[in-house]
DNA sequence: TCAAGCTTCGG
DNA sequence: CGAAGCTTG
């Protein structure tokens, strides 16, 4: 009998909870991955950086699981059919995963729960890629926090070592399962093209302990943020090692951000209707403007406001957008053009190489204003001065937007002062619509 | 038999 | 870290 691990958005064999309480259950080990259909039969975009990326640690843990005798075993296909498949053709005793909390992925784990238990396999499930999840944070009257600052002061109070301890997984290599390495799906048989550029390193930049307060907000400093979200996303650096070594390093703004990461997911978890919705159901009487004209400046980075094009432009030739640069584009396109928040979602969704949808969905609300902790309607992004400020040489838009001073470059597209109260007018005219 | 102090263990 | 279990005087 065999206990199988999952893999899911935990792609490495180090600090990993699932595989931990696999190997606790003292039989044989081997890990599972699904490339997801449901998931890869939706993307367009037949070159997409973050396949590629599974397909290279896919590898990387095949390679490493080969060395120690052992296999990775790769399914591409639906996780229900896939599941059918590896439950007639091995005797599993025993599954473990780690929780997931988006709504696509809550569902896909309670049908292959159900479908394991049918067949007498337990299903067991852990907390790995958060440091507190579900209701481990709670205000004082057992409710979620909505609100970040409460819960973060709740979250530090909470932190300590234990929740930062690795699980020691590489005690138990040698009870991985003996056998013969399986073939694994390339890219080219799942349809998919190259982009063909390296990856971040896994590596904790020295920068992060150090100056990260200081530097993170100027997007024209090399590796002034951590650069990890990518790994962060999938699993191949453990969140509990960053954690602590922000921790040791007295790195309070980094932490920080890994406890907004953790905010976010909590949100998703308790309230799923974000995922389509307004967190404040009123923001969704908004009359957003929706020209698709305008959508599509925007996401080619025509806007005439340099910061905005320059952040677009590196999106679409990247796949990544520094994080205060986010902030500026969605802004212009939720204030300054009035398109609706979930347009822009989607575009990043899209596009970005460490899409994860509760941060990416909550940076979103923030930006319209209608989620969880949102900055107030009235206060709109002056995206001049944020250019002013955080790139104060003009050093990125430059890099990005080589053209700014020549006549080539377009006028702004919509004028800043009318755009402000337009946007603050059609918000008001919402919420006043509901009260 | 009890309690303080030390060790282990949990997620 | 904190609870629970184990040791010892």
């Amino acid at each position: 009998m065999l206990s199988l691990v999952w893999l899911r958005r935990d792609l490495r064999l180090h600090d990993n909870a699932a595989l931990y309480h696999a190997f606790k259950s003292g039989r044989p080990v081997v890990p599972v991955f699904i490339f997801d259909r449901v998931i890869l039969d939706e993307l367009e975009d037949r070159r997409d950086r973050r396949v590629e990326f599974l397909v290279q640690e896919i590898n990387r843990l095949h390679d490493e699981l080969a060395k120690m005798g052992s296999t990775l075993i790769v399914r591409y296909g639906k996780p229900v059919d896939v599941w059918k498949e590896l439950i007639g053709q091995y005797n599993i005793g025993d599954v473990f995963a780690n929780h997931d909390y988006e709504v696509y992925a809550k569902e896909r784990d309670k049908a292959i729960g159900e479908l394991l238990t049918e067949h007498s396999i337990g299903f067991h499930t852990s907390k790995d890629q958060t440091i507190f999840e579900r209701d481990e944070v709670l205000t004082g009257k057992k409710t979620p926090y909505t609100v970040f600052t409460p819960y973060s002061r709740k979250w530090r109070e909470k932190l300590n070592d234990f929740y930062l301890k690795p699980y020691p997984t590489g005690n138990y290599f040698s009870q991985f399962w003996k056998t013969n390495p399986e073939k694994i799906p390339t890219l080219k048989e799942m349809d998919f093209q190259p982009v063909g550029e390296p990856f971040p390193a896994r590596t904790v930049p020295d920068t992060l302990l150090d100056t990260y307060r200081k530097t993170r907000d100027f997007p024209a400093l090399p590796h002034s943020t951590s650069e990890l979200s990518m790994h962060l996303r999938f699993g191949t650096v453990s969140v509990r090692e960053l954690a602590r070594q922000a921790s040791e390093a007295d790195e309070k703004t980094y932490l920080n951000e890994l406890c907004w990461r953790d905010f976010y997911f909590q949100v998703l978890d308790h309230f799923p209707h974000v995922e389509k919705h307004s967190f404040r159901r009123t923001y969704d009487e908004i009359e957003w403007r929706n020209n698709e004209d305008e959508f599509e400046k925007w996401c080619e980075g025509q806007t005439g406001y340099p910061i905005v094009d320059a952040g677009m432009r590196q999106l679409n030739t990247i796949g990544w957008m520094h994080n205060r640069v986010r902030m500026i584009t969605a802004s212009f396109l939720c204030k300054h053009l009035l398109i609706d928040w979930r347009w822009g979602e989607a575009y990043f969704g899209k596009k970005l190489r460490d899409y994860d949808l509760s941060a990416n969905n909550g940076g979103w609300q923030w930006a319209a204003g209608s989620g969880t902790d949102a900055a107030p309607y009235f206060r709109v992004f002056n995206p001049t001065l944020q250019a002013r400020k955080f790139d104060p040489k003009a050093e990125y838009i430059h890099y990005w937007v080589p053209e700014v001073d020549s006549p080539d470059y377009p006028k702004p597209m919509v004028e800043h002062t009318m755009a402000r109260q337009r946007a603050i007018d059609t918000y008001r005219k919402a919420l006043a619509k509901v009260k």
